[in-house]
DNA sequence: TATGAATGAGCTTTCATTCAT
DNA sequence: AATGAATGAAAGCTCATTCAT
């Protein structure tokens, strides 16, 4: 019994570890952008060595798929929590929910696409980054599915979400403009395009 | 005038070689995303040295801004073209001639899409990728202009063109799909988001 | 404790892994001149990695720069004892000095003549050979502060060094005579204009 | 006759080619030190094609070494002026004509320097530049040789000679003083030096 | 378990030299 | 004779990954 406790404290030691980890990669990542993160500057900023990231996270990549996916269930909560919520003009709300949580966590939404381009993954990785693009999709099909008269719901939910991906990307790094006016106008483009889903949904 | 004619021909032959270097860099990048893309690789696939490649672009990048910018004039085109021919459903009739034209040329998009993510260029090239996007949302913002009742075209234009961009980044890299199957799939969704803009705008 | 002595450990072994790379590089060094070492060689004669000598020496420059003020210790030692020693004809006694010292190290006045021509420093590497220089030329100045009736103490060391350091540079590579004469050549040079200014001194 | 004639022309044209390949690398020589000139440099600044200037200088040293060559006549002319001008304080006057002319030509002093200190000519070069060095220490020895009581003529000729170019070399770049300065420098340290070989020998 | 020194393949870029025209 | 486009071998430096401790 003192045994499994123990293991039980390792276990919770280990994964703070990794907790540990992932807080610095996400800060850097947020900041730098995927290619501008090493290894050794997630290993200073964590407090550990190299060589210890490695015994939690094989490659590299697994830092960042880890990260994406830490990152869904948050949006995920946020998103149902929307949805539950109720109220008018659901899809406007929805779209605004999703914007504040990718730019409260721009590092997820570069992730997801940088994944998407470079479409370089193992296997492994390749089925866990999908596995969280089909999560948030099932959340904002629910959406969908409410309405009736609608096409396939699950076609308005994919391309709801493209949309809402690409507007962030085309803004994230806006030259010229602070990040105010970046989020201002993130927001502006994908409530508009949350309201041409919306009016067709109430006609 | 046998100079002036000498130096013509010096100038297509050197606009040839630059084809055949862009040509090699554009079917790798197609295929391999841009950091997959290393200048031997380049050389190797044009039939050139190394150092010829540097004759015609001081640095790597120039490479990618140059196609970005060749891409950028046919797709004005075929835009343009499309605007032009009139007819019922204009934004649907835009989205499929947009996206068409984004997958026989992958590699436009994703170079914008790096560009974006990325944002890490210098002055000149930074430039010359703005005015690149700002050709495009011109076009595309003519159409929202036609229309009354609507919002501001600006920000229509550039929500619309986000989205396209969006849905382009969903798909390209979509796993376990052929390429048939995959452009059909963006040309599904980019149709919906342009159904939902057309609707509202003949409401 | 343990822990102080296993950082003083690691110190020392840092430290000697530093002397390997810089011995490997003074030996290439005095045989191929400044621009004639790549970092390759260094690493192939040192035995290690051309990353590891990053780990220690962040540029290029930076390696040869330390070789040059570890030289600075010893030959200052020397002057120091040559100059307490005391006796007759004691710019004589120092000329020589010096220059057996350079050519026991012939890469010291190399790469100080190399910093001299080349004058591409940052600043602060710049500052650490101008230290090395002031502190060779301090040691100097004390022998023509001694005397009396004579000009600027430090024109005269200077002028005294600069002189030196010629007449090493004229021979060091003098084609067709082997080590041993260029070396006796040297001295002669060397002893030459040291008596110049000896009999000044005595006058 | 005419076929000579013609001849002729061709050779001082010739002549009058490499002239301008030398006047157009000395003067980037002398800004930019000899590692900072790249042969398309001069080739630009000399108004031809990079492939002209390998008609006449099979190798890049050779236009250094040729410069070498050129810039001695002049420094011989002027030392011989000198010398055969009389009047007091001989070597005083010779030591200040040479920083004079090597001021004036700092290039020629830089290339000596180079090519003592990396010492890697080929034999046909490095015999050039022994013999442009033999030169000078020719006018040097004359003035030491009109001495009497005094050493061997040959040896005070080379040190006062190596001595010099030490002066220049420790100066020439010398960080923090402007032109002025560093040639009034050079030549209060030249004089100081000279006024020990005078005194000597006035004794 | 945890370290971080060590690796080395690989990158972009430079430039003396060549050679077809 | 004259060109300059083309070459390609190197160079300095980076950094994901390994492994002896």
């Amino acid at each position: 019994m003192a045994n499994a406790t123990l293991l039980k404290l390792k276990k919770s030691e280990q994964e703070k570890r990794r907790k540990i980890i992932l807080l610095a990669a996400q800060e850097l990542f947020s900041k730098r952008g995927i290619s501008g993160v090493k290894m050794r500057d997630v290993a200073r900023k964590a407090g550990v060595s190299v060589g210890f990231i490695y015994c939690y996270f094989p490659m590299r990549t697994d830092i960042f798929v880890e990260l994406l996916e830490a990152g869904t269930g948050e949006i995920c909560d946020r998103l149902d929590a929307e949805i539950k919520a109720g109220g008018p003009r659901p899809v406007h709300r929805l779209a605004k929910t999703y914007i504040n949580c990718l730019h409260e966590n721009k590092m997820f939404f570069q992730m997801m696409s940088h994944f998407m381009l470079e479409g370089r993954l193992s296997g492994k990785a390749l089925e866990r980054v999908n596995g969280v693009l089909r999560r948030i999709m099932d959340k904002l099909e629910v959406m969908f599915k409410n309405s009736e008269g609608r096409g396939d719901s699950r076609i308005l939910a994919h391309s709801f979400f493209a949309s809402m991906n690409g507007i962030m990307i085309s803004l994230v790094n806006y030259p010229g403009r602070n990040p105010d006016e970046i989020k201002n106008r993130t927001l502006v483009l994908a409530e508009t395009v949350a309201d041409q889903f919306e009016q067709t949904q109430n006609k």
